[in-house]
DNA sequence: CGACGGGACGC
DNA sequence: CGACGGGACGC
C-alpha cells in the first residue's frame, strides 16, 4: 500500500474500512442521543471540555476540511459519500478566487460534532473520490477544533523504521488509546523520513504513550528507540493569517474555551510506574542548563518538551497545560482475561481467548468485562502490557477501577480481519520470541495487534522478569547512592527534594482517579489547584523554570511533562511561599540558581544516573521489536515480498537498495535546504 | 536527529 | 473606523 499518498491509512484504532461504525448511516437526530463522542472521559460528566459543548444544543454546526478532492468533482460526487455519517447541512467547493478553477478541497460542514467525528473517522485517508490521486484528507475546518473544543494532543515521534507505515505506527501507538491520526513525514518520493505524527485526543493517552515509548521501543531494524514528545506546535504556515488556534504546543491544546472545573490535578499516575524515568537521550545539550548539572528535573531532562528554537511562534498558544481530563485509570488492573498471560512458562496455545479481537469497540468494551457499554472510546490501555502487571498492579491497583480496564485497543484492522487471531503467521511467534521465558531479552514491551496470547504472556512474564530484575538492582543501586550522599551532605536536606516528589506522585497516583473531581485537588501543580497545605513543609510545585537554547524563560512541570512559555501561577505562588517561609537555606533547587550547591549537582548527577540505569537497563534489556508484517488479508497481503516486515536487519540492502539511495538524497536535500539562501 | 500534509471558507 | 503589493520559517 504504502506507495501513494501517505497511503490509505486509517486513523482510528478500530479498522471499519469496509464495515462502518455501527449503523453506517444515522438520521441526524438520531445520532446526538446514540453516540457519544470518542471520548474517554465523558462518563464523569462536565469537565471535559470536548464533551458537552455541542451535545444537543442547536445552532452549532462543526465544518470539516477535504482535501484531495479530484478537481473534476461535483458537490454530488462529494456529498452522497458525506451523508453516509450524517446530514450534510452544507458542501462547499472552493474555487480559486480569482481563476475560479477549483481547488481541490472543499468544506463539509455538519450539525453536529458527532457527525463530524465520525466523517472523519471514516473518511480521512480512507476514500479516494472517482479521479483522485489519493484518499481524501477531512479534518476539522481551520479553527473548527478549537470552537467546538475539541482537544488533540499531537506527540512527534522520532527515530521511526523508514520502512513502517502509518499503520505500523499506529499500532505501536495504538495501545495508550486511540490514535486519531497519524502522519509519516516522507521526502519527495514519499519515502519517510522516519519521523511523524500521532495525535490522540486525550492527553492522558499520549502521555502514556511518551512514558512508555520514548526512548525504550525500539523499532525493528532500527538502532535507536523511538523518541516521543508532544509536538512542537506546527510551524506557521507563513503568511496566512492566522486568525485560528495554532496548534497546541507541547503538553497539548490549551483547553479549549474555559475549562469550567478546575481540573485539578496534572497528570495522574504516570511517573511513578516506571520509577522516574529518564529519557536516554536527553535533550542534545545547546545550552548551558543542559549541559550543567542544575537541571534537575529528573524524569523530564527536558526531552519531550522543550521548545524548538525556530519555533518562537509559540506563545501564540494561551494556556496549554490545562488538564482538561483527568484521571484515566491506567492500567490499574488486569483484565482477567490477561492474568492468565503473566504465567510465566505455560505458555497456551493461541487459540482460545484471545483478548485482542474486538469488533468493535462497543463489543471490545463488552467483551472484556461483561459490563455495560461504554463510548467508543477506549480509555486507556495500558500498561499491563507495556509493563510488568506487577508493576501495573503494585502502584496502581489500589485505584478503584471506574471503567472497564481496556487492553488492546490495538484493535485494529488486523483484528478485525482476523477476529479469531488464530490465523496468525507463523512466523510471528519465533520470530520475536524466543523459546526461553528466562532470557534477558525484553520482549517488545507493546507487541501489536498481532500477538497471540502466548506471546503476550511470554512477553509479560519476561518484561516483568527482567524488570523486576532491574528493579531490584536499582534499588540497590538507589541504596548505595543514598549513602554517598548522605555522607556527601550531611545536611540531609538534600534529599527532600526527591523524597518529597515521591511522595506526592504516590499520594497523587493513590488518589482515586474518577471521584467527583473536586477532591482530587490536592496538588499544587493543578491550574487552579488550592496550593495552600497550611504550614507544615513548603508545598511542593512541579514547576520549575528553565531557558530554552534560544534563551527564552519557558516552565517544565515535571509530573505533567508539560512545558509552557507563560510562568505557571503554581510557581509564582510557591516561589511567594518559599520568600515567607523565610528559609534561607532552602532555595528552589530546580531553578536557575547556577551554579547548584555541589551537593545538589552531584545529588543530581547521582539521580540521574540511577534514573538512567533504572530506565535503561543493561543493553540486553533493550528489545528490539517491531510491529511485524501484518497478519493475513489486506492489501498488504499481496505483496508477499514484505512478509518479513521491512528493515530486517539480516537483509542486507544491497548498494543499490533504494532505502540507501533514499538516505543519500536525504542527505544532500537536507543540506541543500539549510543552504539554500 | 527526523518537525507538520496541497488546496482553506465563493458567504 | 482600517484595508495594496509579495513573500514568507533565520535552525
Amino acid at each position: 500500500m504504502g506507495g501513494a499518498t501517505g497511503g490509505g491509512f486509517r486513523p482510528v484504532g478500530g479498522g471499519f474500512e469496509r464495515n462502518y461504525p455501527s449503523p453506517p448511516v444515522h438520521p441526524p437526530q438520531q445520532v446526538h442521543s446514540g453516540q457519544k463522542r470518542a471520548f474517554p472521559f465523558s462518563g464523569r460528566g462536565g469537565n471535559s471540555p470536548n464533551r458537552d459543548r455541542l451535545g444537543s444544543s442547536g445552532g452549532n454546526f462543526a465544518k470539516l476540511f477535504v482535501g484531495s478532492v479530484p478537481r473534476t468533482a461535483t458537490e454530488d460526487d462529494i456529498r452522497p459519500l458525506f451523508e453516509e455519517h450524517g446530514h450534510v447541512i452544507e458542501v462547499a467547493l472552493i474555487k480559486d478566487k480569482k481563476t475560479g478553477q477549483p481547488q481541490g478541497c472543499c468544506f463539509i460542514k455538519y450539525a453536529t460534532l458527532e457527525e463530524a467525528d465520525r466523517a472523519i473517522r471514516a473518511l480521512h485517508n480512507q476514500h479516494t473520490l472517482p479521479g483522485g490521486v489519493g484518499p481524501i484528507q477531512v479534518r476539522y475546518a481551520d479553527g473548527e477544533r478549537e470552537r467546538l473544543g475539541a482537544v488533540e494532543y499531537k506527540l512527534f515521534v522520532g527515530s521511526l523504521n523508514k520502512q513502517a507505515t502509518e499503520r505500523d505506527v499506529q499500532e505501536i501507538f495504538s495501545q495508550f488509546g486511540r490514535v486519531e491520526d497519524v502522519y509519516l513525514m516522507r521526502d519527495e518520493l514519499k519515502q519517510s523520513r522516519g519521523c511523524g505524527f500521532v495525535k490522540y485526543c486525550d492527553r492522558e493517552m499520549a502521555l502514556a504513550a511518551i512514558d512508555a515509548l520514548n526512548g525504550i521501543y525500539t523499532m525493528r531494524g532500527c538502532d535507536q528507540p523511538l523518541t516521543v514528545r508532544f509536538a512542537d506546535p506546527k510551524r506557521p504556515r507563513s503568511g496566512v493569517a492566522d486568525s485560528r488556534g495554532g496548534a497546541p504546543a507541547f503538553g497539548g491544546p490549551g483547553f479549549g474555551p474555559r475549562i469550567q472545573a478546575p481540573i485539578p490535578r496534572p497528570a495522574p499516575n504516570f511517573g511513578d510506574t516506571m520509577g522516574d524515568k529518564v529519557p536516554p537521550n536527553p535533550w542534545h545539550p545547546m545550552s548551558p542548563q543542559n549541559t550543567g548539572p542544575s537541571n534537575p528535573s529528573i524524569r523530564s531532562m527536558g526531552s519531550h518538551l522543550l521548545p524548538r528554537s525556530g519555533d518562537l511562534a509559540m506563545p501564540l498558544n494561551p494556556g496549554f497545560n490545562q488538564h482538561s481530563s483527568q484521571v484515566p485509570t491506567v492500567g490499574q488492573q488486569i483484565s482477567p482475561l490477561q492474568k492468565p498471560l503473566q504465567s510465566p512458562q505455560g505458555l497456551p496455545p493461541p487459540f482460545q481467548l484471545h483478548p485482542l479481537a474486538p469488533v468493535s469497540y462497543s463489543q471490545t468494551q463488552a467483551a472484556h468485562s461483561g459490563q455495560l457499554q461504554v463510548p467508543l472510546s477506549n480509555p486507556l490501555t495500558p500498561f499491563s502490557q507495556a509493563l510488568p502487571p506487577q508493576h501495573s498492579v503494585g502502584l496502581r491497583g489500589q485505584l478503584p477501577a471506574s471503567r472497564p480496564p481496556v487492553q488492546q485497543n490495538t484493535s485494529s484492522a488486523a483484528a478485525l480481519q482476523n477476529p479469531s487471531g488464530v490465523n496468525l503467521p507463523p512466523n510471528l511467534l519465533p520470530n520475536s520470541v524466543p523459546t526461553t521465558a528466562n532470557q534477558q531479552h525484553l520482549p517488545a514491551p507493546m507487541q501489536p495487534v498481532q500477538q497471540s496470547p502466548s506471546q503476550l504472556a511470554q512477553m509479560l512474564s519476561q518484561q516483568t522478569q527482567t524488570l523486576q530484575a532491574s528493579f531490584q538492582s536499582s534499588q540497590q543501586a538507589f541504596s548505595q547512592l543514598q549513602q554517598q550522599l548522605q555522607q556527601m551532605q550531611p545536611s540531609n536536606q538534600s534529599m527532600t527534594l526527591h523524597q518529597n516528589s515521591q511522595a506526592s506522585r504516590q499520594q497523587t497516583v493513590g488518589n482515586p482517579p474518577t471521584t467527583t473531581g473536586t477532591d482530587v485537588a490536592s496538588s499544587t501543580s493543578g491550574p487552579t489547584a488550592p496550593v495552600i497545605a497550611p504550614t507544615v513543609a513548603p508545598v511542593e510545585c512541579h514547576w520549575t523554570e528553565h531557558t530554552s537554547p534560544d534563551g527564552f524563560k519557558y516552565y517544565h512541570n515535571i509530573v505533567t511533562q508539560e512545558s509552557k512559555w507563560e510562568k505557571p501561577e503554581e510557581l509564582t505562588l510557591f516561589e511567594q511561599q518559599k520568600r515567607q517561609q523565610q528559609k534561607p537555606p532552602m532555595q528552589l533547587p530546580q531553578t536557575q540558581s547556577y551554579p547548584p550547591q555541589a551537593s545538589q549537582a552531584q545529588q543530581v548527577q547521582l539521580q540521574t544516573q540511577l534514573q538512567a540505569q533504572i530506565r535503561h537497563p543493561p543493553p540486553q534489556l533493550q528489545q528490539p521489536f517491531f510491529p511485524s508484517s501484518y497478519p493475513a488479508s489486506g492489501i498488504r497481503n499481496q505483496q508477499n515480498t514484505q512478509e518479513l516486515g521491512y528493515g530486517q536487519q539480516p537483509v542486507a540492502p544491497s548498494p543499490n537498495d533504494p532505502a540507501r539511495f533514499q538516505q543519500g538524497m536525504q542527505t544532500v536535500q537536507d543540506l541543500a535546504w539549510k543552504n539554500k539562501p
